[in-house]
Order: structure tokens, then C-alpha cells, then sequence
DNA sequence: AAACGCGTTGAGACCGGTCTCAATCTAGGT
DNA sequence: ACCTAGATTGAGACCGGTCTCAACGCGTTT
């Protein structure tokens, strides 16, 4: 006996409810599906019975024959991490209210757990993907979603030569302001540090994994190039996961940088904290300012500035898009670029001496 | 056509890879699905087909007659508080290395939409349910989950008359531990204020929504009657969503109240700007402690003394208790309860005078 | 050489719904 | 009273897998 939750009880079907009303099979779907045309008292009747046996519909049993799930599949890189928990529920907000579940995957920014994701929910049948994909450059994980025909829609980084609809926040923009407001400090020795991946030291035009990122550093070392300050490019750190926030910013103290931006809140909490076990005073020795406006930022003494992004917008505006194109709008790609807002707290001040 | 998104391809079916490879249907399946015997040759054959043509095996077809669907509905207050992320990221390791996947929904701690939430998970026939139950007191919207015979698991919050397993931590420890802690500095005016809500003044002996809640007050009050406080239960401020943490820690100030016991680390936060906004030095004029070691309370200045919970590990022992039950463990029911663990900061100081 | 056993394979029922199509029923038109 | 359009209803195919069961091929036993 399948479909048996292990126990004795055997499912209510839509048969059992028809056999009880004293209809045919097909009839007491229509009733209890609300569709086709039944008369005002058998439905009532093949309610009445449904209710009184415990009908639950099977979902899956409908999903086959009508090839929607209605549910969207949601690939992030750790739901743990306060950016992908709001963006999440911006999106499942906007997905219930379309009449949508969330299947949520973890890619912990790992191509092939991404990949082993896409697959998870392809063979779920999931009726749209909302991905925030592990690599920019390499988004060859996803060519089995689009591949499907199912709608995709990526948030908070694109996809190289993927034509899919994209939401996003303008980090370009949101880099150079803060870069500009170091700057204009007096700064000319300021770090960038990311956590993503990369092979050897950062040069000019290299494509960064993530489009954010890659996105951050042109802004950053752009503002930097033109204030005049040599090679920008060597303030880049990246692979902070790998070599540890807190080791990079120590040996960049020695260096005598006399600013940090921070490329999300958890480089900027790990900085904030070797800064502050160094004895090092922000910002009277060293500045620091971070993307996302995340809560510890606006306790921690100094408050730090930082640049701040719609995340749950974002969230929402993709599963809006999504939700549009699962319903069958055939409109060219969007790729909508959302402003980052600044916020000025006390972590700027001018440079020691 | 059904099964089709939308758009015109047909999914590929074991029909077509046996036809392909020449072979019968029943044959193709046992060669993809690997179970039954087929001759070596023959599976090779199915499985370059498969390769070939891009089959991907339908997961809801599988599910309809073997009855398990291979993933479990977890349903949080609210995706977007770090507590339930963290909760979910444990549960969904542990549920990823089962074979499990996880159905996500919020609950925004109302039962309507939690009890709306099983039945979706109901009718997507999940293996089995993880819930943190909006109410401990009237926990009829789990009804149903029970009823269906497949494995629930409580996590964060117990819940009344239900014979099901549950992970949650010693709040009740916690509480008594923070107060006393409270009042061997000095202190006898301590309130505690938590988002709960709770019809009229609250009474020693009221059992509250959320049995976490409902311990920590219990061991709050206790400790303050075991000190010698007349009517402690007086000192217990619910209802801060509804009537807003800041408004209640502005009266609590009035009132002359000393130290501050917030249930949780939002309140915590809530509380903590208050007392900065209004010039309140904390522990200097007020003493405050939380329990969760959300982030910021160590970044804050003054860092923040609180009771810690294993989060992460709960929602993986949720986990895995659910998955044993789902694997047919017909053990007796448990009731896991974590230690929480003090972490001492410099948020206590004697009452001022 | 007949009988037996085991590994393979195919045919077709089944899971629980949806949906097509034909049969039946009803009411309105003349 | 007779015909017909429209509303209801039932029978059965179908979605894409799994699984039972019978049939088949072939080496080994006696």
C-alpha cells in the first residue's frame, strides 16, 4: 500500500469522497477542485462528505497533470546570513500572497552544491528559480534551470551570458560614495575587503565571481584612480574567507592603511573587531565603513557608516518578476538596478597625523 | 499538452529513454531508478539514452507511488529574525545529508497562518514537520499535522497536549540564572519585557503563548519572590509588540526601575536604543541583560551580558529526531532540552544611589 | 535429454488527481 | 407535444513514475 505515511491510515481520496456522496469519481473532483460545472447540490453533498471523511487533497497528484506546482524554488548562499534571511522573506511573502510555496536551498557560494540544487528542485517540478548565483563568470549550474523552460530569476548578482531578468542594487554607485567620502577625508591608503574567491593578486579589469563584488572594486578602485592615488588595485584584499578577516586586516594596519571599506556586514563586524583588540581607534586611527545597513552597525561605538541596500525589496521584486513570468509574460529581460542609500554615522574621520 | 511549462518542450520521460534505447518502460526504470535487476549491458544502454536525451526524473511521479516525498515542511515565526535563520540552517544540513529538502513557511507567530501553512504542507505530502508553534496554549492548528500520521517535531517552544517530540532550550535555568545575577548585584526593581501577548496584567501562574516565554517568566518571577521582591509578577511588561518596547522601557525608567531582563535579543535591541536615546547609561543608571548572542551584543558599547542558546544545534537535533521518526524510529517520545550558557559582558553594574 | 533454478525482461495495473468526450437531463421555443 | 441548446454527469484515458507477476533464456543437475 503506497502513499502510506507508514502508519495504517490510507489517504482520503477524491474517489473515496465521490463513493461516499454517491457520485462518480469525476464529478466530486469538479467539486472539490471548483472547476467544470456541478449543480449547486451535489457540490454542497460532495463537500459535506470530503469534510466529514478528512479529505486532504494531494498536491502532487495535481501537479502531474497540470504540470504546475506552485512552488518556486529559492537557491541562496546561507540562509543564515542576515541579507539572504530578509531577501528570503521579501520573496516568500510576495510568493504566498500569488499562491506560491518556497523550496530554499543552501549553496554555502558553492558552484556544485548550486548545481546539485538546480537539479533538486527541476526534478521537484518547482514552476520558477530565484537564484542568487555562486558565480557570476561561470553560471554554468544554471543552464539546466533555463534550460528547463522554466522561468529564472537572479537576485543580488547577474550571470554572465545568461539572458534572464536580474534584480539587483547599484553597488557601483554605492562604492564610489563611500569611497568618495573616504577620499574626501583626506584618506589615500584605503583597503577593500571581500570574502570571494580569487586566484593570485587583484589587477585592473579582472572579473570578479560575484557581479556585486566585481561591481564594488571597479567603483572602488576607480575613485581611487582618479583621486590620483597609484595602483588602486593593490588595496584590493580578497579571499578574506580563506586567509581570515582577522589577518588581513592586522598586516594591513602594518601596512598603514588609515581606512577600511568593508564589502558586507560580516567583513565590517570581523574588522570592527580585530580594530578593537588591536587597540587600534576607529575612526581616529583607522576608518571603516561597510555595505548593509546590518543592526549591529547603528549599536557598535562608532556607529559605522554604511551603504545601505533595499534587501527585502529585492526579495520581493524578483518573486514579483518571477511570478509574472511563470503566469506567461513573454516581456524582454528586466534588469532592474535598485539604489543603495547612504548612511552617515562616526566611523569617517581624517587620517592620524 | 500537460506537464509543460508553458513553453513548448515536452519533458523527457522513462517512456522515451526506453523507446530510445529499446528496451521496455518497466526495464528503463529499473535501469534509471536503480532498484529491481538488469543486466549490465542494458543498464548502460538506458543510462546513455537518458544522458542523451537529458532526462530528468520527475520526482512528484515518484512520490505518488511510493509515498515519500523526500522533503520536510519547516515552518519559523519569521525567516527574517536571525534566530529562525540560524534554527533553519541547522535543521537544514542535517535534512540535505538525509536526502531531505526543506518547504519553508512563515508563521508570523498567528496561528491562522500557521495552521494554513500545514495544510499547504499537508497537501504537498512532506515526510514530515518541523515546527516552532505560534501558541503553546492552543496548539489546534498542529491538529492536523498529527492527525496525518506523519512525524512532527517542536522546536524553540513546547506545546500542550501534544504527545510529540520536542528541542528546546532551559529557559527556565536561563531566567533564573540572569535575574539572580541581577539581583546579587543589587538590583530589586528588575523588569522583564517580552513581544509576547497576554490579555490583561499578567499574573503569577498565567500560561503564557509561547511556553519559552512562559519559563523564562516563571523563572524570573521566582527568583525575584525567592529574593524577597513583593508582587514580582508585577515587574512583567508583555505585550511589547503591540504596545512597542520603547514606550514600555520609557515608563519602566519612570517608574525607577534599575535593570532590564529582555526575552529576546530584538527586545534587547529595541530596549537598548531607548535607554541610549534617553540618555539612560547602561549599567550605570540601568542594568540590562538579553538572552541569544546576536552579534551586536558584543559590539555594543557597553557589550551586552546574556544567556546563550545552542540555536544552530537545535534546529539540527529538530532535525534529526524528525528524520529518525520518518525513517520509522517508533521510540517513545522526547523532549530535548539544551543548556543555555551565560556569557558575561558589562552590561551589569549595582543600582545607582 | 528432461527438469530445474535463477537472472532478465515485458506487460500492465496503480498512485490520485485532471480532463476529454459522449450520454443524459432539463428547460425553452414553436 | 416535439425538437434542441445548454447544463450535468459518468466513463475512462492520462500524467510519469513504481511495482507485481508472468514469461523467457540459459547453464547446471541427474
Amino acid at each position: 500500500m503506497p502513499a502510506d505515511p507508514a502508519n495504517g491510515r490510507r489517504e482520503i481520496t477524491v474517489s473515496d469522497v465521490a463513493a461516499a456522496a454517491k457520485v462518480s469519481k469525476a464529478t466530486a473532483a469538479r467539486a472539490l477542485g471548483d472547476y467544470g460545472a456541478v449543480s449547486e447540490a451535489v457540490r454542497d453533498r460532495v463537500r459535506a462528505a470530503a469534510e466529514q471523511l478528512g479529505y486532504h487533497p494531494n498536491a502532487l497528484a495535481k501537479t502531474m497533470n497540470t504540470g504546475r506546482s506552485n512552488s518556486i524554488g529559492i537557491v541562496v548562499g546561507d540562509i543564515e546570513n542576515p541579507f539572504f534571511g530578509q531577501a528570503t522573506r521579501g520573496a516568500a511573502d510576495v510568493a504566498k500572497a500569488a499562491g506560491f510555496d518556497l523550496i530554499l536551498l543552501n549553496s554555502d557560494e558553492e558552484a556544485g552544491a548550486e548545481e546539485n540544487a538546480i537539479s533538486v528542485l527541476l526534478a521537484k517540478r518547482v514552476d520558477g528559480f530565484l537564484v542568487a548565483p555562486a558565480s557570476t563568470t561561470v553560471p554554468a549550474s544554471l543552464h539546466p534551470a533555463v534550460e528547463s523552460g522554466r522561468p529564472l530569476v537572479l537576485f543580488d548578482r547577474v550571470a554572465d551570458g545568461l539572458d534572464v531578468d536580474t534584480v539587483v542594487a547599484d553597488n557601483l554607485a554605492g562604492a564610489r560614495r563611500l569611497t568618495e567620502l573616504l577620499v574626501e577625508a583626506g584618506h589615500r591608503r584605503i583597503a577593500f575587503i571581500s570574502t570571494i574567491g580569487h586566484e593570485g593578486d587583484y589587477r585592473l579589469g579582472d572579473r570578479l565571481g560575484s557581479s556585486s563584488v566585481n561591481d564594488r572594486v571597479t567603483g572602488f578602485t576607480a575613485v581611487l584612480g582618479e583621486a590620483g592615488v597609484p595602483n588602486p588595485e593593490a588595496f584590493v584584499r580578497l579571499n578574506a574567507r580563506r586567509d581570515g578577516v582577522d589577518a588581513i586586516v592586522r598586516s594591513l594596519v602594518d601596512e598603514g592603511v588609515t581606512a577600511i571599506l568593508a564589502s558586507d556586514s560580516l567583513v565590517a563586524q570581523a574588522a570592527f573587531r580585530t580594530l578593537r583588540d588591536l587597540g587600534v581607534a576607529i575612526p581616529r586611527d583607522v576608518s571603516l565603513v561597510a555595505f548593509d545597513d546590518a543592526d549591529w552597525t547603528s549599536l557598535s561605538d562608532p556607529a559605522i557608516t554604511v551603504m545601505s541596500q533595499p534587501i527585502h525589496e529585492i526579495g520581493a521584486e524578483a518573486a514579483r518578476l518571477l511570478v509574472r513570468r511563470i503566469a506567461g509574460d513573454g516581456a524582454p529581460t528586466e534588469h532592474l538596478v535598485f539604489p543603495q542609500v547612504l548612511i552617515e554615522r562616526e566611523s569617517i574621520a581624517p587620517p592620524p597625523g
